[in-house]
DNA sequence: ATTGTTGCAAATATTTTGCATCAAT
DNA sequence: ATTGATGCAAAATATTTGCAACAAT
């Protein structure tokens, strides 16, 4: 556990969004200036690797990262793509049912499935649209965001 | 509606698989030669917004297209990458188990989800582990394939 | 003429890797 | 000494874009 690694760490555990790697990567730089990208990279697979971290897939191009390694659902936002988690505690009846459901799949040679949701996070759902000619559509999750 | 993008529709049609963009690529360019890998994103990207082919993320760096644009459910191969569909069919209990679970979540915002299983494709189902010494574990999602 | 599409090449973005150096046993 | 980790720069990968030429209205 050499600093740079404990100061990633850190900074993912800190980290009230799901980071991606470059956001992680400034963060870091601030308390240690000379660190590198690469540095970076190694640390978060082998924090992946040791458990300490998860490597969430956004459904865009950069991977983000998660301190909590426990079961919980993310919701992408279709407006901003921040990544939020699903108010939904364990023992709710959504996730019984979903279990049930779940493991009825076996049969099938499946032994893991992954939920995300979709939909407006608290940010943007305070939030009027921007484009207000436009009729912007939220997009749905097939379609991430073409604009920039 | 180019021959190119005809083309490259009807490749996607044809391919049983769920092919990479590169993948692709390849087979167009065995009708159409001098194609580009330009024309193909271009072409793929239009596809998907005149919603006659979906886009898939398996999780991994490339993108997937799928011309079955109708739900339905993927398992991606925790052995080797392939992402087959889930022999369910849209009647059974499951999916409406799941229906009426996922139609919980709108108070929270929430208006999509996308569901991904994990596990053993028809082809690593019935093939032995390669490395019979390493006992190497079937990956869960959140565990892309490290090994080359 | 205008509009949209192509092929090509160059650019972009994200992540990975080679390598010499450094730090800690 | 050996091992593993670092910073740096370069490479690799996947995708996007600028542009001149082309095709069809």
């Amino acid at each position: 556990m050499t600093p740079q690694r404990r100061v990633i760490l850190e900074e993912v555990e800190d980290a009230t969004n799901h980071p991606t790697a470059d956001e992680i990567y400034e963060k870091v730089r601030k308390r240690i200036p000379r660190i590198s990208m690469g540095t970076v990279y190694r640390n978060l697979d082998v924090l992946e690797s040791l458990g300490a971290i998860r490597r969430l897939d956004s459904g865009r191009s950069q991977m983000r990262f998660d301190c909590n390694t426990k079961e919980h659902y993310h919701l992408t936002c279709t407006r901003c793509g921040r990544i939020e988690d699903v108010p939904i505690q364990p023992g709710e009846h959504f996730v019984d049912t979903l279990e049930e459901a779940g493991g009825k799949l076996t049969k099938y040679g499946i032994f893991g499935y992954q939920l995300e949701f979709f939909g407006l996070c608290s940010q943007c759902i305070n939030t009027p649209k921007e484009s207000p000619e436009g009729e912007e559509k939220d997009r749905l999750p097939e379609d991430p965001e073409k604009d920039s």
